[in-house]
DNA sequence: ATATGATGCCC
DNA sequence: CTTTTGG
DNA sequence: CCAAAAGGGGCATCATAT
C-alpha cells in the first residue's frame, strides 16, 4: 500500500490520492459528516442479478457456497458471456467509483433504491476485469477483507509521504505565519505542540535512528493527527502543504470537531487489574450503561455532541447542551462561595482561565448520558435510552429522560488537554462543572493505590452493579488522553467477564446460519434456545456467533451436520420467522453460554408471554464458553429459570416499587 | 394508511 | 458490543 | 500486543410492499 500511495503521490493529482486513500479505508467521508451508502446485501443481490443477467436465487444460492458477495460477483461477471465485438470499455479510475460511492450516498427518499442500483450496475459493467468487480462489491459492502484497515491504511500513507515528499509541500523555515491563522483558538498554541517537547516530533528529526524507527515516528504523527482531527480531507490537505513534523501544528484537536475517543480494555479480573497497574495511583469509576457522548461547545457558543463513534448525536440529545452549560454556571456560583470564604489568595494561578466570574468558553467534555427516572431519582436501563427518537424537539418534555455522568475533560478555553495527566483533566473538570441535580453528575469514583488489597475494589465493583452500572472503568491518575484504538490505556472490569460471576446459561442449538468470510464452509452463527417444562418446547433466547475458536467452529459444525432435521423445523421448536436458520438440527447438545445481561424480545421467545404478553427473553452480549457433555437437551436452562435470571437483574430490582406487575409505562 | 423489510448505529 | 487469530 | 474480522440484541428510520 505504501509503494501504491507513493505512485499516486508522484505522479496522481491530490484527487486521485484522496480518493485512494478514501478507497483504502473503505469510508467516503469523515464519521461526524454521517454519510451513509444506504446500501445492503438486499440490494447488492439485486444489482449483480440485474447487471450480470442472473436471477437472485441463484446468486444467493453461491453465497452461502462463496461465502463473500464480491466473490459471488466476480464468479457472475467471469461467466458472462463476452461479446466479441464489445469494446473493452473506459477503464475506471479512483476518482470515478469513489464519486459513484458519494452520489449513491446522496440519494434518498421514493425510488432510491432503483437509483442506487443502477448507479452499481454502471459501475460492474464499467470494469476491466473480474478483480474489479470483486472490490466494487466489497467496498459498498463495507467489507474490504484485505486484511487491512483504517490504521494500516495511515501507516501506509505516512511512510508514503515520508519517503515520496509531494511536490506541494512548502518547506520554509520561518514556520507558522502563513497558514496557520486558521484555527479558531486565537490565543496561544496548547502545550500539545511546542514542536522541541513532543516527543514524536524529537524522534522525527533524530538524525541518529534507524530507518525503520525514524518511519515509526512519521507514522506516528499521522496516526496523532488523524487521531485528533479524523478526516481524511483535513489530513491530507495538510500533508500536501506542510511538511509531516509540522502535521501537528496544521491540523489539531480543535472544539467542533470530535476526537477519536479513548478505549478501555477488558480484564478478566481483579487480580489482572493489579497487574497491569502495577503499583501506580489509579482511581476507578462507574461503568454507567448508556452512550458515550463528547460534549462540545465552541467559541462561538455552538454545541455539539458526538457518539462514540463520531456521529453527531446533538439532535438527540438537545438538552445536553443545557445540562452541560447549567453545570458550568453552578462551577460560578461555588467559586463565587468560595471566593467570598477564603479572601483572595492568588496562587490559585493555574493558567486555565482561573477565576473569571463567567462559565467557561469552550470545552470538549467526555460523558456517558444514561436514561434517568426523573421522579424516582435512579438510573434506567440502556434498553430504554436505546427507545430515544433520533431527533427531539424538545429533550426537557422526552418520553425518555437523561442525565450526563461527566468522567474526563479534554479541552478548555481555548487550550488542548490531551496531555495532561488525567489528575490535572479531573481537577478541572470539577473545577469548571458543577454537579447539577438530575442533570449533570461526574461518575461516581474511588482513587485508590495498589496494595495487594481486593476488598474495597470487590465493594466498590459490587456498589457499581447495584447501581445499575455495567461495572468500572480503571485509570491510573499520571496517563495521558490517548484518543483512538492507538492504545487502550483504560481498562474495564464488568461481572460478567469475571470467571464465575455473571449470568450463564445451558442452551440447545436448534439450527445454524452458513458462515461468511473467514467463517465460509462452517456455520458462521447458531440458532439456541431454552426448555419450557409446560408446553414441553425449546424457545429461542439468542443467536451466537462469538466466543467459538476456529477449531470449535469446524468441530461443531462436523457434529451438528450428523444431526440436520431434512424435514425443516421441529414443531417443538417456538423459533420467529425473522430466525430462521438456513439449517435446522435435531436437539442433541447442551452449550454453555455466557451473556451480560437479558432483555425483553420481541424476537426471541424465551419465556414466551410470562413476562409480557406477546414477548420474550433474549440475552444481550451472549458468548460460546463451552459444550455441556454432562448435560442432555430436556436438562437444558428451563423458561423459569430464564425469567427468574431476568427478575434478578439488578437493574429489574431497582424498578418495581412493589409492584407485582411489571411497569408498562416504560416502553420495554 | 399501514405493515414489513432493510439499513445503520447504539450497546 | 465480545471474541479469536496472525504477525 | 494490536488490528482485523468474524459474530451478537435491539432500537429508530426510511423505503417499499400490501
Amino acid at each position: 500500500m505504501t509503494k501504491f500511495f507513493r505512485r499516486i503521490i508522484k505522479f496522481g493529482t491530490p484527487a486521485d490520492l484522496n480518493s485512494a486513500v478514501y478507497l483504502a479505508s473503505n469510508t467516503v467521508a469523515p464519521a461526524y459528516e454521517c454519510v451513509e451508502l444506504g446500501i445492503g446485501d438486499t440490494l447488492l443481490i439485486k444489482a449483480i442479478s440485474e447487471a450480470y443477467g442472473s436471477n437472485k436465487a441463484t446468486v444467493k444460492d453461491s453465497v452461502q457456497k462463496l461465502g463473500d458477495l464480491g466473490l459471488v460477483a466476480r464468479s457472475c461477471k467471469s461467466k458472462q458471456r463476452t461479446l466479441g465485438f464489445a469494446a473493452k470499455p473506459k477503464p475506471l479510475t479512483l476518482v470515478r467509483v469513489i464519486g459513484a460511492f458519494r452520489e449513491i450516498a446522496a440519494i434518498s427518499g421514493s425510488s432510491s433504491g432503483k437509483w442506487k442500483v443502477d448507479i452499481i450496475k454502471k459501475l460492474l459493467v464499467g470494469v476491466q476485469d473480474s478483480t474489479e468487480t470483486k472490490f466494487i462489491i466489497r467496498g459498498l459492502q463495507g467489507k474490504l477483507r484485505i486484511g487491512l484497515a483504517q490504521s494500516t491504511v495511515l501507516v501506509a500513507l505516512a511512510h508514503a509521504l515520508t519517503m515520496t515528499i509531494p511536490s506541494t509541500v512548502q518547506v520554509d523555515d520561518d514556520g507558522n505565519d502563513d497558514n496557520n491563522d486558521e484555527e479558531e483558538e486565537e490565543e496561544k498554541d496548547d502545550g500539545d505542540d511546542n514542536s522541541n517537547e513532543d516527543p514524536i516530533v524529537k524522534a522525527m528529526m533524530d538524525e541518529s535512528l534507524t530507518v525503520e524507527k525514524t518511519l515509526e515516528a512519521h507514522a506516528n504523527m499521522i496516526r496523532k493527527v488523524y487521531s485528533e482531527v479524523p478526516s481524511y480531507d483535513a489530513l491530507l490537505d495538510a500533508a500536501l502543504k506542510v511538511p509531516l513534523v509540522k502535521l501537528n501544528e496544521a491540523c489539531q484537536f480543535q472544539p467542533g470537531i470530535p476526537v477519536e475517543p479513548m478505549l478501555a480494555k477488558p480484564t478478566k479480573s481483579i487480580q489482572e487489574v493489579l497487574k497491569r497497574l502495577n503499583g501506580q495511583e489509579f482511581t476507578c469509576e462507574y461503568k454507567y450503561d448508556g452512550e458515550r457522548a463528547q460534549i462540545h461547545k465552541t467559541p462561538d457558543g455552538t454545541l455539539k455532541v458526538f457518539s462514540r463513534n463520531l456521529l453527531e448525536t446533538s439532535n438527540k440529545y438537545p438538552e445536553v447542551s443545557n445540562y452541560v452549560q447549567e453545570a458550568a454556571e453552578a462551577a460560578i456560583a461555588n467559586q463565587k462561595e468560595e471566593k467570598k470564604e477564603k479572601k483572595d489568595d492568588d496562587d490559585d494561578d493555574d493558567g486555565d482561565g482561573e477565576f473569571t466570574g463567567r462559565p467557561v468558553d469552550s470545552y470538549v467534555l467526555d460523558t456517558e448520558v444514561v436514561a434517568f427516572d426523573r421522579v424516582k431519582g435512579h438510573l434506567v436501563p440502556f434498553q430504554i435510552l436505546s427507545t430515544r427518537k433520533k431527533t427531539q424537539e424538545s429533550g426537557e418534555s422526552a418520553t425518555v429522560q437523561v442525565i450526563v455522568q461527566a468522567f474526563d475533560l479534554m479541552y478548555l478555553n481555548g487550550k488542548s488537554l490531551l496531555c495532561k495527566s488525567f489528575k490535572e483533566r479531573r481537577r478541572l473538570l470539577h473545577k469548571h462543572f458543577a454537579p447539577v441535580e438530575g442533570k449533570f453528575q461526574f461518575a461516581k469514583s474511588l482513587d485508590a493505590v495498589e496494595d495487594g488489597d481486593t476488598i474495597e475494589l470487590e465493594n466498590f465493583l459490587d456498589a457499581a452493579v447495584k447501581g445499575q452500572c455495567e461495572g468500572l472503568m480503571v485509570k491510573t491518575i499520571v496517563d495521558i488522553y490517548e484518543p483512538s484504538r492507538r492504545s487502550l490505556n483504560w481498562l474495564k472490569l464488568k461481572k460478567d467477564y469475571l470467571d464465575g460471576c455473571g449470568d450463564s446459561f445451558d442452551l440447545v442449538p436448534l439450527g445454524a446460519y452458513f458462515g461468511r468470510g473467514k467463517r465460509t464452509g462452517v456455520y458462521g452463527a447458531y440458532l439456541l434456545g431454552c426448555y419450557d417444562e409446560e408446553t414441553e418446547e425449546f424457545q429461542s433466547v439468542c443467536k451466537i456467533g462469538t466466543g467459538f475458536s476456529d477449531e470449535d467452529l469446524k468441530s461443531l459444525s462436523a457434529s451438528l451436520n450428523e444431526h440436520k432435521l431434512e424435514g425443516g423445523k421441529s414443531s417443538s421448536y417456538n423459533v420467529a420467522k425473522s430466525l430462521e436458520p438456513d439449517v435446522w438440527f435435531d436437539s442433541v447438545q447442551v452449550w454453555e453460554i455466557k451473556a451480560a445481561d437479558l432483555s425483553k424480545s420481541s424476537t426471541h421467545r424465551g419465556a414466551l408471554g410470562k413476562l409480557e404478553e406477546g414477548r420474550g427473553i433474549g440475552l444481550r452480549f451472549p458468548r460460546f464458553e463451552r459444550i455441556r457433555e454432562d448435560k442432555k437437551p430436556s436438562q437444558a436452562t428451563n423458561s423459569d429459570q430464564v425469567l427468574e435470571m431476568y427478575y434478578n437483574q439488578d437493574s429489574v430490582k431497582g424498578q418495581g416499587g412493589g409492584d407485582d406487575y411489571d411497569d408498562d409505562d416504560d416502553g420495554i
